[in-house]
DNA sequence: AACAAATGAATGAACAACCATTCATCCCGC
DNA sequence: GCGGGATGAATGGTTGTTCATTCATTTGTT
């Protein structure tokens, strides 16, 4: 059992209870424990608290974005480009369930540092979706109207809070290829029957 | 200056402190600071730190659903009920800038009584979404393949972490009336142009 | 190979700071 | 001068962090 592997695990330990108790209910020793390690040996890994949590955003997300990017380098067509982030965003976060709750709880925090990583690194995950979307208006695929910084913004909030769909507390559980296709279907086509000339009865295409 | 007016003084107070500074890192003695009371006065109007918090919500965003529930009442349009639903929910927090921030940041709490209010009288509000989706169903104004609680859940997202773009720390000010509008669009039309015959010219799509 | 010395990872009890909550006291209108 | 609202200093419990100590492992010497 050396360092490395010591690191590992009290990284994991973190972020399941950060998950569970929240940040601050959480304790050292809730986390020592989990890991099987003493109070202090946290700290030889570790600078503080938040350092802890700083670095579970940068290790466990840093992979997600780095696995992402290099997805989307593949790809050429700025709809399909979509369907991967969103896939991809879904299917990390159903792995590791813990992180997205950590994620969507922790990485709003009014906190300085917290902030500084949501501005730089996060947000350039997030940006990703901006980015595609210019290409997608540039190419002619999406609308010209669509003010890609807003869009981008929804976008990545209804995904955030959708990928919470694989909480033990929700009652119904749906797969990730059925959440993705909602997603992808209610932003690319809308939500809205295609309204041609009235339809003559029922209309259940798309 | 009266019992009633300082339960509001207080209400409001922390409703600015934990935006400012998140539930746990807020001290009591900034929200008696705010509110221009003695720390002492805040135990007079609440139990305890957790009774504040839950009376912002309960109290702020009780109007919110109040009004809310009125004006969809006299709709009958489920397209545009949601374009109530939407103005109203950025208009609301567009107005008290301070509490879109506790919303989106402390209504995630693991905490046990944060999560009950949060299942039962939010799970409520944004439930209104799902049954505004689902009456579109029934009047066959929205697509039969959209699952509801899905769809109600992304849209809330998409809501809930748009309705920051009036932070200052955001440097793009847009105004409600443009962000619903963006939202809207999305949500009912798709960000894609309509894809009739493969169009005349640069088409790029799978 | 056998032994001693050095290393540094790991421990967890103890410390110091912090802050929610309390309550003895103080107003002030009547 | 009485009553209840208001005060804010004091209290006490909690917990992040430190550090003296332990001990398994490695290194160096004969």
């Amino acid at each position: 059992m050396k360092a490395e592997n010591k690191h590992a695990k009290i990284i994991a330990a973190a972020t399941k209870v950060f998950a569970k108790k929240g940040f601050f209910t959480a304790r050292i020793s809730d986390i020592a424990k989990e890991a099987k390690v003493a109070d202090g040996t946290i700290y030889l890994y570790f600078n503080n608290k938040y350092d802890i949590l700083l670095s579970v955003f940068q290790e466990e997300i840093g992979k997600i974005v780095e696995k992402t990017t290099r997805l989307l380098a593949q790809e050429q067509d700025p709809e399909q480009m979509l369907v991967v982030y969103v896939n991809q965003h879904l299917q990390a976060m159903k792995k590791n369930r813990h992180l997205a709750e950590v994620v969507q709880i922790e990485l709003r925090q009014p906190n300085k540092l917290i902030k500084e990583y949501r501005d730089t690194t996060f947000g350039a995950y997030t940006g990703i979706i901006a980015d595609i979307i210019r290409l997608g208006q540039a190419s002619e695929v999406f609308r010209p109207d669509i003010i890609p910084e807003i869009a981008a913004r929804g976008f990545f909030g209804a995904l955030d809070e959708v990928s919470r769909v694989w909480n033990p507390s929700m009652e119904s559980h749906y797969s990730v290829e059925e959440v993705a296709d909602q997603l992808l279907g209610m932003f690319l086509r809308g939500i809205c029957l295609p309204a041609e000339e009235p339809s003559p009865f029922s209309k259940k295409s798309i």
